[in-house]
This record gives structure tokens, sequence and C-alpha cells, in this order.
DNA sequence: CTATCACTAGACCGATCGGTCTAGTGATAG
DNA sequence: CTATCACTAGACCGATCGGTCTAGTGATAG
């Protein structure tokens, strides 16, 4: 082994790729997204993608969704140490998307959402892929509801936290179509009546 | 004008086309299938597409959009008119689509989802098609809801439907990436708990 | 100073994309 | 019998797709 990276220099690239392929894809769709558009945006060759990513495209994109699930359960990983009332966990991270949408031009979307509609028996390693981050994200999710809601209601928070997410990736596309958030407040509305009413839950906040 | 359609001839080879731009488009998403792919399944000449649809593309897209929007009109607006109960409405709904996934091998999706995500600034007129689509949708199944739901809790029959359809469209590529249908069940267990307790709303039953 | 190696750079590839265009074909109107 | 018209049929188009391959380049190890 030659050059133990520099910390820089590798790293760089190939975050610029997975970075670029993330955004994209959300905008357009893993099919939508051409190579090109990918490398355009990155400001890296051909040559070096494909260095990073022997197997190409697919690759990629499991890259993409693989950086994802690591920032949404870092997300709500920390809502659940600092022990965030369900209630405030879910209003953030609808309201969190919902303004994201708004600062994008309504242009962006939901990453697992599109790409597993996409999908098919031609990209095999990208559905295993993508069963994975929706198992790891549901977790994450459900980890930071449970902190707080011990037991709200009959239904437990595995349940709740596959609910939430998909009613918010099923909200953005609608909010999308709109260029509004309403949809996704109006969504939310709803689910926070089913955490039992909007603010009336205590719970430690944030140190 | 000279032939005023034999009734059939004229809408048998349009028809085709749409119909199979839908299943396509469900499996594949818009931009992940191709002309030809269409043309294969509907077992059409290029020629005739362009005939049918002289704006390519694009244009048999929302004829697609069309084609379901009306299909789920009529389908909420046939619970509706025979009072069918709010949560009986919802179960059909949540279920039908759990099983037609799996019958399809879960390899098809929600279309107004997956083309919301995927259209852009370059598709202009299907973004309009596909915000009106979604409003005549919710608009059909609020008012399935609403023909039942008096006012079971504060939220309105709107945004209730809004909600469970956004919870359905996120729940199909759920259940397609685990090949199963148990996210959109679960999902359903949630809804209906939403609504009062699964069973126990009384009200007239089909004829 | 030299050999090695990770990585960059982009020319080039066949395949497929969406779309155009010309030549029929066959039923209808007169 | 003829002219017209809706429609079919598919050859053909340039552009772009994802992917390969060769030629560097520059830092490191010895």
């Amino acid at each position: 082994m030659k050059s133990p990276p520099p910390v820089d220099g590798e790293l760089v690239t190939r975050d610029r790729l997975i970075r670029a392929a993330v955004t994209l894809f959300q905008r357009r769709g893993y099919h939508g997204t051409g190579i090109s558009e990918i490398l355009a945006q990155a400001g890296v060759p051909k040559g070096s993608l494909y260095h990073h990513f022997p197997d190409g495209k697919e690759s990629l994109g499991i890259a993409a969704l693989e950086w994802l699930t690591v920032e949404m359960e870092m997300h709500f990983d920390r809502c659940a140490t600092r022990s965030v009332p369900a209630a405030r966990t879910v209003e953030a991270f609808f309201r969190g998307a919902a303004d994201w949408l708004a600062e994008n031009d309504y242009s962006t979307g939901a990453l697992l959402s599109v790409m597993a509609q996409e999908a098919g028996p031609g990209e095999a390693r990208l559905m295993v892929k993508l069963e994975e981050s929706y198992q790891r994200v549901t977790d994450a999710f459900s980890r930071a509801l449970a902190a707080s809601i011990s037991s709200t209601d009959g239904a437990d928070a595995t349940a709740l936290a596959q609910t939430l997410l998909a009613a918010l990736d099923g909200a953005v596309p609608m909010a999308r179509a709109a260029r509004s958030k309403a949809p996704i407040l109006a969504v939310l509305e709803v689910a926070l009546t089913l955490l039992g009413q909007p603010g009336h839950e205590a719970g430690p906040g944030q140190p």
C-alpha cells in the first residue's frame, strides 16, 4: 500500500460523487439522472467515477443510500439520547422536510421512496440495499419515538415509526406537485393527534 | 371528417398504449421506461403512438395519470354512494393495494408518487397534471370518508384523506423493497386506530 | 534517482433514447 | 370508380446513455 489517504484527497472526490448522486437522485430519480450530470455536478471526470465505483451507477446508488441512511440514523439517535418527546421529534422531522423542500423550490424528493419505486429486477443489489436502508431508518426512528412514548396507545413504536415515515414519504411528492408545504403540514397535524395532542407532552428538553 | 370511430378501432390502439404506459410507469418509473418497451407491451408500432400522442412521451404520461385518476375517482365514489363506513373503505383500499402488489411479485408501485418524484422543470405539463390528479384523488377519497365519519374526531375528512393516501403511497415502496405486505398492513393497523377501533363502526353494508 | 501505485483525465464505444418522416392501407363519401 | 382521410408500419435520425480503456500525473517508498 502506498498513499495512506492524506485525509483529504482520497475522500474528497469520492464524497463529492456521493453527495452529487444523493442530490440529483432526489431531484430526478435514479433513471432520470445521467452519469454525466452527476459528474458535472461533482466536478469530477469519468475515469475517477469508475475508479472509486468500479461497478458503476448501481454502486453509486448504493453509496448514496448508505450516506442518507447514516445521516438519518444519526439524526434520530440524537433525538433518542436527548430524550426529545415523540411529538417534538415528529414535528421537527416533518417541518424539516417541508422547509427543505421549500428552500429547494420543491424540486427535491424522498430518496428511498423514489429509488424503491424505480428499481427493478435489473437492479437487484440496489433493491437489497433499499430493504436494509428502510429497516435501519425505521429502527432508528422507532428508537427515537420509544424513548418517550412508553405506551401512549396500543400501537407499538415500530409500527408507528413505519407509518409516520410512510406518511412523510407519501406527502413529499404531494407537496412537490402542489409546490406547497400544505400537504406535509396537513399530514403532520393528523400525525400529532395520533401521539396525543400537539404540545401537551412533557419531557426533558435539550440541554 | 371521415370515419366516425367504429367504436372499436379508434380507441383500442390508443387505450392499449395508455394501459401499457400505466403498467410500465408503475413498475419502472417514468424515466426508467422506454418508449420502445411501451410499444412492445402494447403491440403497437411507433407511428401509431405519435399519431395518437403527437406530443410524445409526456402526453402519454398525462394520459396515464388521467386514466388512473378516473379509475380511483370511480372507486371512491362507489364507496361514497354505498355509504361504506370509513374504516371499511380504508381497509379495502390498503388491503387491495397489498394484494395487488403481492400478485405482481412486488414489482409494481404508486403511479402518482413515482412520477411526482421524477418530474422536473423539463416536464412542466406533467407536473401540472400531477397536481390536478392528486387533488382529484384526494377529493374523491375524502368524499368517501366524509360519507360516514361526520365528526369522528377533530381532523376533517380532507386532511384525513390526504394523510391516508400519503401513508399508502409511502408504504407501497417499503413493501416493494421488503417483498412483503407487512409494511402496508402495519400502516393500515395504525390508520384504523385513527378512525376508531377496527371493526366497531356500524353502517349499511353493500346491497 | 527510480519504481510503484492511487488516482485523474477524457477520448471513445455500442446500445438505446425519444422523436421524425415517408410510404403504405383500407374504409368512407361522393 | 375515385378522392380523401384516419391510421398503421417501420426505416431512420442525432443525442445521450452507461461503461471501457489508454495515457498521463504526482506523491511515496526504497
